[in-house]
DNA sequence: ACAGTCGGGACTGCCCGTTATT
DNA sequence: AATAACGGGCAGTCCCGACTGT
C-alpha cells in the first residue's frame, strides 16, 4: 500500500463513458453466460472480454447476480424482441410472419450447440434463484403475449382459423420451439433444427382458415 | 481390545456392501444434481446424503464426472424407461399408452419446479462436456426409438394414421413435451403442465385414423 | 432561478472556508489514525468525521499519505509541544516540571489503550515509509532537545546533578516513558501507567543534586 | 471447471507433512509480519515465502488472524524465550545474565529498523484485536516473570540489592528496553541502540549490592 | 473397502484509493 | 467543492481430489 510500491498511473484510462462501460459489461456477460451458463461463467473472463476492470464493474453492478439480471432484462429480452416481437408487429399476415421467424432460425453450429439463451438461463436458474426466474418469466410472457396478440389479430382479420385459442396456441408454439432447440442443443446437429422448422411450419399452416370456407377469406 | 490404549472403532462400519454403497451414491447424486445441476452440486453434500465418505466414493468413481455419468446412465435412463418405454412395450394401443404417459405426468410442485432430469442435464452440460452430451443423447435416442416404434407398430395395426412419419412425430412429441416441461419449470405453475397435457393429448388424438375412413384420409 | 431548468444548488455549501476545512480534516484524520493506525484508517471515515467530501480532501491533500504527514507535522507535534515543551519552557525547576509532566499523564482508559500517538505512528510507519519516519523523528528530536535543554539549564542553575549527561538522560527518560506507554497500551491497565509514573518520578528525583553536597557528589 | 480445462496433475505434490507445512507457514508469516506489520502483510506473499498454497493454509488456519495468533504464540514467544528466559534460567548471576542479554542485542541494521517483534505486534494490534492483545500480553508476562524471578532469586543469593522490588524493577527494565527499541526503530541508527545498551547496563549495575556492605545498604 | 485429513487452486467480491466530470 | 466512475489488490471461500491410514 504505502512505503514500497509507489507507482504512478501510466496508460491513460481511456475516456470515461459510463453508459458504454455498462453496455460493454452486459454484452460481454451475455456472451460468457451463453457459453458457460451463469454459474459457470467467470467474472474475470467477462471483465477481460469487456475490457473493464473489477472496480468499474462493481460500481455498476452490486454483484455477479445483478449483472446476470441485467443480461436477462436487456440482452436476452432484446434478442427475443428483435426476433419475434418486431417481425410480428410489422406483419400483415401473422402466420406468414411466424413462419418467417421460424425459417429465420439460425442453423449456425454455435447457435445449434448454444441453444436458446432465454431457455438456457431459465432452465439453469429458475429453480435456484427467484430473481432470475421472475425475469426470465417476464421475457417468456412478453414473447407469449406478442404471439397470442398476433394470432388474435389474425383471427379478427380472418387470416387465422376461428377455432383456435390464441393463448393456448401461442404456448404450444413456444413450447415446441423451445423443445426443438433443446433437442438440437443436445444432438448438436443442424438437421434436428431443420426438422423443427419443418414441423413448426407445418403446424402453423394448419392454423390457416380453410380456403372457400366460412367468410370467404382471401389468402394474403 | 487388550492392554494398552488400543481401541477399535466402536461404531461398526456398517457391513460393507459395495453394491449398496454405489447405488446410494448414484441416488444421492441424482437428487443433488436434480436440485442444483451438475456443476452446482457439492460432492460433500452428495456424500452426506448418501451417508458415504469421500474415500468410498473415490473408490467407486474416478471423479465427480464419472459419478455424473453414472447418474445419467443409470438413474436418469432408468426413470425414462420406467415412464415411457415400459408402458409403451406393454401397450395394446400405442396412442392410448402415450396419452396415459402424458396424463401420468407428475404435477407435484417439486417436479414442476425441478423440470425433467434428462433435459436439465442435457441443457446444462451438452455444450460443455462431450461425455454428458453423448450419454444424454443416448437416453433421448432410446426414448425416441421407443415412441417411434410404438407409432410404427400402431400404424401396422391400424391404430395410427398411415400418413404420419413415426420418427418425425416422435421427435415432435418429445420436443413439445420437453418444451412444456421447460415452461412449467420456469413458471412454476402446475397449470402450465396441465396446459401441456391437454395440448399433447389433443395432438395425440389427431394421430388416430379417422373412423370408418381407413386408408382414405385427406390431408389436413 | 429563472427561465429554463437551471437550478443552483439549493442547500448552501456551508460557506467555504479552506482553512477550516483543512483543519477539520487534520483533526479527523488524527482521531481515526489514533484509533486504527494510518493504514487501518479509512479515508471515508475520516471524511465523514470531518464532514467533508472526497473532492474537498483531494483538493487540500494530494493523497492519504500527505494527509498523514500533516497529521504528524501539525496534530502530533502540537500535542507533544503542548505537553512537554511548553511546561518545560515556563519552568523554574526543570525536574519539578518534568515530574509535573509525568504526573499529568492521562490515565483515562482511552488514552491508556490508545498509547502515545507519536510512538504509534512511528512504530507503524518507520520501517515502511521514509516520509513518516523523518517527520516522527523530527518530533522526537524536538522533544529530546527540549528535555535535554531543560536538564542542561538545570545543571547550570544547580538544580540538576552535575554528573548527568543531559542528552543521554533525556533519551533514557523518553525511552522509559514510551516503554511504559507501550506496556500500558498492551496491558490496558491504568495501573501499569501508574507504575510508570512512580518509576519515572523516582528516577527524576535521583537527578537532583544531593543536598548540602554541592559539587562533591560521588557516583553510586 | 468442466468441459474444457481438463488437466491432470503433473508435478508431484511434494510429500505431505502437515507439521512442516504448518511450521513453514508460521515462520514465513513471522517474517512478513515483522517486515510489514500484521495488517500490511500479504497472505499471498506469506504463501509464496512458505512455498505453500492457499488451500493448505486455510486448512491449517481459519484465517489470517489465526495465523497471526500462531505467530505470536509460537514464533514470537519462542524468540523471547530463547533470548531472555533461557539465559536467565541457566545463569549463576542474574545481573550478569541480564547484562549479557542486553549486550547480545543485535545491532544489525535490519533488526534496528525492524524493532522488537513483540512490541511491534503489540503496538499495532492491542487496541484493535483482543486476541492479539491477550497473546502478546501473555508473552510480556512470561518475560516479566522470568526477569522478576531472576531478580528475586538474585536477592536470595545476595547478588542483587535487597531494597529493590523485583516486579517493579523487571517492569522498568522491560519498559526501558522496549523504549530504546522503539527509538532505534524510528531513528534507524544503531548508535541509538548502543546508547540503550549502555544505559541499561549502567542501570543493571546499580542493582548490585554494595561491595563490603552486605546486609547494610541504605535505601536510595 | 472405506475413512478422512491434507493440499491445490480458481474465483468472487469487498474495500479503498484515486481521478474525471460537473 | 461534490459526486460519479474507475483501478485493482487481496482475503477468504469453495470445492475437488490425492494420499495416508485402518
Amino acid at each position: 500500500m504505502l512505503g514500497s510500491g509507489r507507482r504512478r498511473k501510466t496508460g491513460k484510462p481511456a475516456a470515461r463513458d459510463p453508459a458504454r462501460t455498462r453496455e460493454a459489461l452486459v454484452q460481454a456477460a451475455f456472451g460468457e453466460i451463453y457459453r458457460s451458463g451463469f454459474r459457470g461463467s467467470d467474472v474475470g473472463a467477462i471483465l477481460r472480454a469487456a475490457g473493464v476492470t473489477k472496480g468499474a464493474m462493481y460500481h455498476h453492478f452490486d454483484d455477479k447476480e445483478a449483472l446476470g439480471y441485467a443480461v436477462v432484462d436487456e440482452a436476452v429480452a432484446g434478442i427475443m424482441r428483435e426476433k419475434w416481437q418486431s417481425p410480428l408487429q410489422a406483419a400483415r399476415d401473422p402466420l406468414d410472419a411466424l413462419i418467417g421467424v421460424v425459417r429465420a432460425m439460425s442453423l449456425r453450429p454455435e447457435h445449434v450447440c448454444g441453444g436458446c439463451p432465454l431457455n438456457n438461463l431459465s432452465q439453469e436458474m429458475s429453480a435456484l434463484d427467484e430473481g432470475f426466474r421472475k425475469r426470465t418469466a417476464k421475457v417468456f410472457n412478453d414473447w407469449h403475449r406478442a404471439v397470442a396478440a398476433a394470432l388474435r389479430n389474425g383471427k379478427l382479420r380472418g387470416m387465422v382459423r376461428k377455432e383456435i385459442n390464441p393463448d393456448e396456441t401461442a404456448t404450444f408454439l413456444i413450447a415446441a420451439y423451445e423443445g426443438y432447440m433443446s433437442l438440437a442443443k443436445n444432438s448438436q446437429e443442424p438437421k434436428m433444427l431443420r426438422a423443427g422448422q419443418k414441423a413448426l411450419v407445418q403446424y402453423l399452416e394448419t392454423l390457416r382458415p380453410r380456403r372457400g370456407a366460412a367468410g370467404m377469406e382471401r389468402r394474403s
